[in-house]
DNA sequence: GCGCGAGTACGAAAGACTTCGTAAATAGGA
DNA sequence: TCCTATTTACGAAGTCTTTCGTACTCGCGC
């Protein structure tokens, strides 16, 4: 994973174009990659990834139209604790530093982000006053 | 995916112990690492990670001692670009959302991730008041 | 100076990943 | 029905990773 995760490199990509797309046939993955690959290496990464769990297929005419099973969240989940122990020393906090460095948010997306921190503030909030609110 | 980088699965173990300790010996590597591998395979890792030019060594006594030559920031950042594009589908704030609730930060850890994105803020504000200033 | 033990160098074996060639199957039209 | 184009199935070749065995080296103590 420089594997990020569970997935190998190749299946990541194979993967991220299926999560983009919701779902697609080989010719459309073929077509979602950035790097050419052929028609063939694409099919057999799907039914190598139809084996572990991660895709299932349904018959559409002729051809097979392929579904993620596991959720990107999920995957991106597992990748992040990997590289917060292994890159971030458990920092939450830097990672997030480089994060926005890497991708810069817009004024609205800062805002959401904002949220997500006043969420975190609001649950502890709530299991510290749980006490309270209880006596 | 695992890789999440420009590094294997196994190098980003190693490569691990080594940001974590700021440098060691082969010994030291081994110790740190979480599952028991053998010595010389330690001590092979460092040789290649040393071709690839992630470490260096310097003799001490008679063994080497390896330090990281790259930054650990910087390999996270390139893990983080490869997970934004692959699974969070370019949103930072989904990754922030993951990523709190992966490792759940304390109050004062969320309050410094706030002042990064304040900072975003001052940024964007400076940039956007340029030209005033110019004009 | 010599020997011993700690350490490094080399290379090969095993396994995993990636890629694709070729064969087989299938559906639709002539 | 039969042919053709599209698609899947199979499996093997090439490459990269990972692991470690074995041989060599070097420094320290006697």
């Amino acid at each position: 994973m420089t594997n990020p995760t569970d997935f190998t490199d190749r299946e990541l990509d194979i993967m991220g174009v299926l999560w983009r797309l919701g779902s697609g046939t080989v010719a459309d993955v073929q077509d979602g990659l950035d790097r050419p690959v052929g028609y063939t290496t694409v099919l057999k990464q799907l039914q190598i990834l139809e084996e572990k769990g991660a895709v299932r297929h349904e018959r559409q005419g002729r051809a097979y139209r392929y579904h993620p099973v596991t959720e990107a969240q999920e995957t991106g989940g597992n990748a992040l604790r990997r590289l917060l122990d292994t890159v971030f020393d458990g920092s939450a906090e830097m990672a997030l530093a480089r994060l926005v460095s890497e991708a810069p948010p817009d004024a609205r997306e800062i805002a959401r982000m904002r949220a997500i921190l006043d969420e975190l503030d609001a649950d502890a909030g709530e299991s510290e006053g749980d006490d309270e609110e209880e006596a």
